[in-house]
DNA sequence: ATGTCTTTGTGAACGCGTGCACAAAGATGG
DNA sequence: CCATCTTTGTGCACGCGTTCACAAAGACAT
């Protein structure tokens, strides 16, 4: 998982789990392919599998919305699909602002995802100068000077924070301040926002390091041993495909870290 | 959470609970920001307010790793983060394959955050032919067809999915044939993979969606009480800040979905 | 050496999420 | 109209994760 909500402890907000609120949109993806493919109804299992969770799950899911399927055949697709995004709140527009169009700012306003499910990138905002006008995706870059109006006159209420972690808390008390009251950061720090603000995080390099803790456990607990004594990593061991890999002895000493994303400041 | 992890149900891999391992690339970076300030040790109190967590969380996180601090005192940082690097694997050389060089590709692999824990960029690889020996990040972008050999030369483990929807499956597949065995998955696809693979997938579409629902509470119950009824979707309503805000009606009919990344296919 | 003060480490309770397993509901065929 | 078959919806139990609250442990001052 790479978020993790913040503030707001566990509240499921009105009857309906956070956890079923994060599988409704595999749900609605799973859901679309179904439509464009002209499949009339599914049964919780086939929608189960394409969605990559258990059926009973998925059933329990589907409770909390109410009961849209049918005995013995199974789930009206384009009345679950109209159902959850009724839910999820897509049918209606939601302008979003990106702060920050570095590389992975660029990425998330090309990104074709956000349209189809309600989302308009409404701005794209960044802090150098020589940015303003420049177009990303169709789209003008903006100078942050102009956040507040652009925030204020298009109703903005989502924000995506791209910028260097160093800059991430700045443009979020901006942002809240204007009147945005949901950020998705994808800055490697910890935001602070007052109540009534979510925030969404996410972190590339968290990921990587979760999967890098099983792929250690998976390459055999010898080798854990090993090192678990006083001996400062005897670089690695590789104990399958061992090929030669330009092998690095410790990553404490790597130089400054910065821990920023590859984007442009703002 | 903008992942979850596929197969192996829930094993806590060694007594560490899944949740728990979830959380130390978070006291890391933490950690690492206080030990480039010097800081020589740190309360869980502090920490924990560093890394936007419970201190008494913290604390049995810490319990699994074995009994790192010093009551009265706190924790030593410099110890700490070489114990938690030890326990994710980063002291030692993860070299990395990304599949998929276009906007997200490209940003991935200019992201500063994973040199600095352990993770090498060992290739970049993408199906475009016009692509291949073209630099992106100061590394030559590599064709799909030599995608096995490159895995297999490296000794590489690890391999990040950046490419369209469609395509992901198949570089899935070749990816573990050719013997990676942990995935981290950009395109918005459930992807099947052989028991012993893990697979993490990073969605941005769906975190914007649940911060949608949760904006779409916000905005009051009256709003949902309205689009409840058979009416589609009556605009935005904006009760707080309500601007002009360049409204649409529906988000159904918004023509070709496709669900892809913007990036360049693989 | 002894007392006080701070902070850790953890036992225990609680709540949420998951999955089993089955009864109820409806479709379908005779 | 009845029997059978499929599939939903959910009661229930279990396990994981979170949090509280406190005893144990060590630092530090006197």
């Amino acid at each position: 998982m790479a978020t993790g909500r913040t503030h707001r402890p566990a509240t499921r907000s009105r009857g309906i789990p956070e956890a079923t609120v994060a599988r409704l949109p595999l749900y609605l993806r799973a859901l679309t392919a179904l439509s464009e493919r002209s499949v009339p109804t599914v049964s919780s299992e086939e929608l189960a599998a394409a969605a990559g969770v258990n059926s009973a799950k998925l059933r329990k899911d589907f409770s909390y919305l109410g009961s849209y399927g049918t005995r013995g055949v199974g789930y009206d697709v384009e009345y679950l699909v109209y159902q959850i995004s009724r839910e999820l709140g897509l049918t209606q527009d939601w302008p979003v602002v990106i702060v920050g169009i570095g590389n992975l700012g660029a990425a998330l306003a090309n990104y074709g995802g956000f349209a189809s499910r309600g989302f308009r990138v409404a701005a794209l905002i960044d802090a150098d100068p020589s940015m303003a006008g420049k177009p990303v995706a169709g789209i003008p870059v903006q100078h942050s000077d102009e956040l507040e109006t652009i925030v204020r006159e298009n109703g903005v209420h989502i924000g995506v924070i791209a910028t260097p972690a160093g800059a991430a808390q700045e443009v979020c008390d901006r942002l809240v301040a204007a009147g945005v009251t949901s950020i998705l950061n994808f800055a490697p720090t910890v935001l602070s926002v007052p109540d009534g603000v979510d925030v969404r995080k996410v972190d590339l390099s968290i990921e990587l390091q979760i999967l890098a803790f099983h792929e250690q456990r998976k390459a055999g607990e010898e080798a854990a041993a090993r090192t678990a004594a006083g001996v400062p990593a005897p670089a690695a061991t590789d104990a399958t495909t061992a090929a030669d890999g330009a092998k690095r002895t410790s990553a404490t000493d790597q130089g400054p870290d910065g821990d920023v994303p590859a984007v442009m400041p703002a």
